[in-house]
DNA sequence: ATGGCCACCGAGGGTGGA
């Protein structure tokens, strides 16, 4: 079973690049986010016709998350974590004995701005909804672009005193980890943990970046884990020439 | 080299991303 996320930065101008990635890595499950379109833009024709069901909670111009597998989801829940009620962030879906909750967290922009106050709202409140998932799911996993820097090292350059790095925002985090849920990342050697890079000054050429995509798991599902990786082939130009233009984010993808 | 913002809306530049 292989479950991966992606911060696409648009469902429609990424197509080529996201049906590239399900024919060449084959995931049984691919959560989105940042889809940026409506509900009638949502390319689903094109994910059936690759053999995947899909389903999405979609948003004209911002925000958006959806999940795409080979077998059927059931008991979807849609934007379950809503603190704005017209931001579609959140996606649920069960997948045989498996939960899978997919979340685009708000970006935060600056410490102390209203979007930051938002984002630790946002955050408490998927707290809450992973905990009552957590009481009728054993096997659990939350994916998605969390826009928080777990540990120091996580980052090219990491300070306290800038967004997705702050205390409150990590601490966030671990509220939700401290509910029974366990970081799916492993380190490799000679490879940086990163899964964002900033499009600007050849960042990603330098490796200067963010590990903020991720899969957390419940240790029930943890037991079963074989291989985590981030799929960086997919920010060269050249892994999908139909559309060079690459995501800012790569995929996270574990192997179960 | 794996490269130097991108996508949105809307008609051009302002906004948001992280």
């Amino acid at each position: 079973m292989k479950i991966a996320t992606w911060n696409v930065n648009s469902v429609n101008v990424r197509l080529p690049n996201i049906l590239k990635y399900l024919k060449d890595y084959q995931p049984d499950i691919l959560c989105l986010q940042e889809l940026k379109c409506s509900e009638d833009k949502y390319p689903l024709e094109d994910f059936v016709a690759e053999g995947y069901h899909s389903i999405h909670a979609c948003q004209k111009t911002y925000n958006g998350v959806s999940i795409i597998s080979k077998s059927q989801g059931m008991d979807c829940h849609n934007n379950p974590v809503a603190v704005n009620d017209n931001e579609m962030r959140s996606i649920s879906a069960t997948f045989g004995d498996l939960r899978v909750i997919n979340f685009y967290v708000v970006n935060g922009q600056s410490i102390g701005s209203d979007k930051y106050i938002h984002k630790l709202k946002w955050l408490e409140k998927a707290r809450k909804y992973i905990k009552e998932q957590l009481s009728s799911h054993r096997k659990l996993v939350v994916v998605g672009d969390f826009n928080i820097v777990p540990n120091e090292n996580d980052a090219s350059n990491f300070s306290p005193n800038d967004i997705l790095c702050s205390d409150k925002e990590r601490k966030a985090l671990q509220a939700i980890l401290d509910l029974g849920l366990t970081d799916c990342y492993k380190p490799q050697d000679k490879v940086s943990p990163y899964t964002w890079w900033d499009y600007r000054a050849g960042a990603f050429h330098r490796d200067i970046g963010y590990r903020i995509d991720l899969l957390l798991g419940s240790s029930s599902l943890l037991k079963d884990l074989q291989h985590y990786e981030v799929h960086r082939d997919t920010r060269h130009k050249s892994w999908c020439p139909e559309q060079p233009k690459t995501s800012d984010h790569a995929p996270v993808m574990i192997t179960l």
